[in-house]
DNA sequence: CATGCTATTATACGGTCGCATAATAGTGTG
DNA sequence: CACACTATTATGCGACCGTATAATAGCATG
């Protein structure tokens, strides 16, 4: 019958670097979710994305690099998908930053194999200057975001001066901090709760009482 | 000479279980400082405490237990250290405040081998009842040590009325996510910054600034 | 000084790791 | 249709992992 006719279907397909390096980079995301630290492998990457293994060490200089493009990607896209969500509409600035903050305690965000997978990357920013990289770009693209977010607060009428820079590390401190805790013990505090704190510290903050963001720019008149 | 008498020096010296886990819980602490997850390792544990491998197995039912162990004997050690250093003389609640913020901020306190290890007890947390149950508990006397510092705020003259628990959570995740920048990239901003961040805080919260705080149990007469 | 308890050591086993190497095979080009 | 290019696979190597096992030896007791 069918015996003397070879099987069509090849062993594997060829595809261009860039394609296979993005499936790459969406395995190693997959694993690092499922496995945390133990997804940081070459045969569980492979496995994942269905290759065999030299085919990481053939894209990639070695695992280190696809891991820091995975944080990379990750972060980008986190921040990107934040941002629009805070940008959508016409609201005022008020309501861009809960929109921010309810974005960050969402239940995807708050989903334990998130924060697995960022465990693994903020572990290996002290040990790699490409780690370290992402991280610096990664974190300052947030707080541009918070700035300019909190550049409209500031602007808004009856909002006093205060100083934009250190206003945002508070800002992303804090939600950082919350974040951390309610992935590590969900029950710790409902999630509202952190949206409640981040809103209370904006409002705080549009109040003029941060004695210390006080805009130097915009000294008290004698 | 010599060859007829046997080396006086014993070959190990047999020591009480409850010293010998100290020693060993001293030894993982000294490992995950200096080798990060590397240092969840039964070889390296032992070769630090300069004992054979198989004594960890003999004094504890695996790894895990072992690193459960100096999660709580680190957590419990620099709580008690803030704590102390928070009450030390007799000043008012804002510079007891203070001085713990110094503490979470201190030089020893941003060590990246100090961040190293806090990352790994994090990341063992999801998988382990018994990492869990210590987080829990040292979270909670984290909370209750600042609850008592807000408490005693609250009571200072001139201060509007607040609640102490969720406060609390606010404050413990503002020093974390601080603390946790500063670890990762001790250049985003100056440890005076955090400090003063926090600080500013607690003077928007005796101010009454932060709206979703206002204490319930003194409702707003109409 | 002999004896027993057990803390401690030494070793072996099966497994996974990253990486290097050589062979294989898809695929565009002549 | 043959060829060359290289993406891809398959395999092997040395190192480390955690744990189980049996042998060793410190030390208290009689």
């Amino acid at each position: 019958m069918s015996r003397s006719s070879p099987p069509a279907e090849p062993k594997f397909r060829r595809e261009p670097p860039a394609a296979r390096r993005e499936e790459l980079v969406a395995a190693t995301l997959a694993c690092l979710k499922k496995f945390g630290h133990g997804g940081v492998s070459v045969r569980r990457i492979s496995s994942e994305a269905g290759v065999s293994m030299g085919l990481i060490n053939h894209h990639f200089p070695g695992i280190a690099g696809l891991v820091a493009a995975a944080y990379d990607a990750l972060a980008t896209t986190l921040l990107a998908a934040s941002r629009a969500h805070a940008l959508a509409g016409d609201a005022g600035p008020r309501e861009r930053l809960r929109a921010f903050f309810s974005a960050s305690f969402a239940p995807e965000a708050l989903d334990p194999a998130h924060f697995r997978t960022w465990l693994v990357f903020w572990s290996l920013v002290p040990h790699s200057a490409e780690m370290r990289a992402v991280h610096d770009r990664t974190y300052g693209a947030t707080r541009e975001t918070l700035e300019m977010l909190l550049g409209r607060l500031k602007r808004a009428p009856g909002v006093p001066g205060f100083r934009v820079a250190p206003a945002a590390i508070g800002l992303a401190a804090l939600i950082d901090g919350l974040w951390v805790e309610l992935s590590l013990n969900p029950a710790s505090f409902h999630p509202a709760e952190a949206v409640a704190l981040c809103n209370d510290w904006v409002q705080a903050l549009a109040a003029g009482a941060f004695p210390a963001l006080r805009a130097p720019a915009a000294p008290r008149r004698h």
